[in-house]
DNA sequence: CCTACCGGGCTCTGCCATGACG
DNA sequence: CGTCATGGCAGAGCCCGGTAGG
């Protein structure tokens, strides 16, 4: 068995050192009858030869040992045909060694399964860089699994939902890890957010999930149960119509499904909390929430500071109801644009709150034109 | 010209636990 | 037992601009 698997492995590695292959010499020479004395070419020691051939291209040992130290041991690999792989895409010897200290598997794929899993990866890119980008940012990605087939099946599977190409690549490229799952747990998660339009009383339930996955690419790396969990909170804490659960999920909503179960309740938790604290109804809070949930992502001391900031300045708590869009930006950026409007005499009761919400360019022609005095001092 | 509304873009890996398998 | 493949987790925002409509 040992023998066909080698013939196999000769033929993936033609062009390399050969020199650590000599290194695996079954312990020959000790006597069967004490295997405790046996301790030279043990069976859990690292294969030196594979060790310095990492080490001459620039591998990080201790990171790769840290990492999965099994494969260190290994007798049989294929760093120098995954090497040439990758520098035959375009990727330098710096970006090598660091894919394979942070995921020394790598080097056990053959080159055959590497063309065809790079193929399979180029249906969806536009050209080898960008697998390399990919790649480089995030090599578990690609080589955590060694399933091609199933890697096809994924493709199939969320092509079959109707998500878009455009979408797909944009898929791959922020939460490439999609691609890893195995069919069955994409599935699920498919399914699961189906079942939750039905059961919210939705007729196209097929639209919804496609909206939810381009809504939060990342929603297929969630686990079903953080999902589940963060819907059945959502719609319990904040008793929500079938209708209101509908449109909230599909559009901001999508994204706070993706933050762990504990957050989300804290940051609810201390959100309710503080309005309470300034005197807003149960309503007013679920207001808040419906107008722009995204505010549950920021963590409860951020988020306090901001209300705090922006109530320091001047402005009501029911304002920040209304447009809790402006807690989108940060404190450093809401804190300079307080001081530039207030040393304008801006009055937030009598013009709103919504100037507070502007890209940079927008925010300072708006400074311009309220105060061209001081024009200096606003532009940052 | 100005504002408000609205949606989009960027971005997220690296580690651990576990079960299958040999 | 060791290795592999796979599932799951923690961590916790910010910014821009098209465009309809006044």
């Amino acid at each position: 068995m040992m023998a066909q698997k080698r013939m196999v492995w000769v033929l993936w590695s033609i062009g390399r050192s050969s020199a650590h292959r000599h290194a695996f010499i079954p312990m020959s020479g000790h006597s069967s009858s004490s295997p405790i004395i046996q301790k030279p070419p043990p069976l859990h020691s690292e294969n030196e030869s594979l060790l310095e051939n990492l080490s001459s291209m620039g591998v990080d040992l201790n990171m790769a040992r840290r990492r999965q130290p099994g494969v260190l041991r290994k007798l049989l690999t294929n760093e120098q045909g995954l090497a040439q792989f990758l520098m035959s895409k375009g990727a330098d010897q710096e970006t090598i060694a660091s894919i394979i200290s942070r995921f020394p598997r790598s080097i056990t794929r053959s080159c055959e399964h590497l063309e065809e899993r790079w193929k399979l990866w180029r249906n969806i890119f536009k050209n080898d860089s960008e697998v390399v980008g990919i790649l480089s940012r995030s090599p578990e990605s690609f080589f955590r699994s060694s399933d091609n087939e199933n890697l096809q099946e994924n493709i199939t599977f969320l092509r079959s939902l109707g998500i878009t190409p455009k979408d797909l690549h944009r898929l791959l490229t922020t939460a490439p890890r999609t691609f890893s799952n195995s069919v069955e747990l994409n599935r699920n998660m498919v399914e699961l957010l189906q079942s939750i339009c039905l059961s919210l009383g939705g007729k196209d339930h097929e639209h919804f999930a496609k909206t939810i996955i381009s809504k939060n690419l990342y929603i297929l790396i969630r686990s079903t149960n953080r999902v589940k969990a963060n819907v059945n909170f959502l719609l319990s804490s904040l008793t929500l119509s079938q209708a209101e659960a509908l449109l909230l999920l599909q559009s901001h909503g999508a994204q706070i499904l993706d933050l762990s179960h504990e957050s989300l309740k804290r940051n609810f938790k201390n959100l309710q909390v503080k309005l309470q604290c300034l005197g807003c109804s149960k309503a007013d809070f679920k207001k808040m929430i419906l107008n722009y949930s995204l505010m549950l992502f920021i963590s409860s001391e951020r988020l306090n500071e901001k209300l705090d900031c922006l109530m320091d300045a001047g402005i009501h708590i029911h304002q920040i109801i209304q447009k809790p869009k402006v807690l989108d930006f940060s404190l450093d950026i809401l804190n300079q644009r307080l001081q530039d409007l207030s040393r304008l005499g801006y009055d937030f009761q009598k013009n709103g709150i919504a100037v507070l919400d502007s890209s940079k360019k927008r925010f300072h022609a708006k400074i311009e034109r309220l105060g061209p005095l001081e024009m200096e001092s606003a532009a940052v």
